[in-house]
DNA sequence: AAGATATATAACTAATAAGTTAAAAGGTGA
DNA sequence: TCACCTTTTAACTTATTAGTTATATATCTT
């Protein structure tokens, strides 16, 4: 179980989306992903762990290395239900309330 | 022009991703906006002008008011281009790619 | 068991964020 | 102009965040 919360301040930090768009192209040890980042070993890892209690990351020790991997579940139905909140589609429907509201 | 930065920074905050769902009900001053929350107005007059920031809000000024509204469009392009980012589509033809990786 | 490598945790610092109250700015209307 | 109302800004406090280096833990290899 994930909290919305935890999503949004996850995705709130620049370094951590970009770690999150690194590993959506495929599995990788956290070492390869430090290397990839200019920031120390250890600020990886805790952005590493951040993501991973957001749920939006999965782990896996594979002997020495830890593997890291994206989890595109959470991600996509915690924004998809956000949007719904913000712009429902019984809204949406009713007199294009969520394109207009611009007064300029 | 609008920051993808500033726009998951200012949903990072509870509060705002409230005070936003509330305006997506319609347009609504400052005021009214401080009184549904319970926050001082100053607080709430600064998650406005954060949202306002990132683009997520317009405000015009109605005699003393000041009025805000949603603008829909600048989140649903931001979420989504991340989204694309995050999960391509050509990725996710080839092999579910972003439905898999879960190792479990 | 010892030494090397990979990762995580601890302890700390500096910058940022979120809230507070008090004061200023903008606008109304007698 | 003066009193009043709405909103923003200023100044400040406290808590959180993001990074650092140093250390601990886990695993592999010999």
């Amino acid at each position: 179980m994930s909290s919305p919360d935890k999503v949004f301040e996850a995705l709130a930090s620049t370094a951590r989306r970009r770690i999150l768009a690194y590993l959506s192209e495929g599995p990788l040890t956290a070492g390869v992903v430090a290397d990839r980042f200019e920031m120390s070993q250890p600020a990886v890892s805790k952005h590493l762990s951040i993501l991973e209690a957001a749920d939006l990351i999965w782990k896996k020790r594979e002997g020495q290395f830890v593997k890291y991997g994206m989890k595109a579940d959470n991600l996509g139905s915690t924004l998809a239900k956000f949007m719904q909140e913000v712009c429902p589609p019984s809204r949406t429907l009713k007199a294009e309330r969520c394109a207009e509201s611009d007064p300029d």
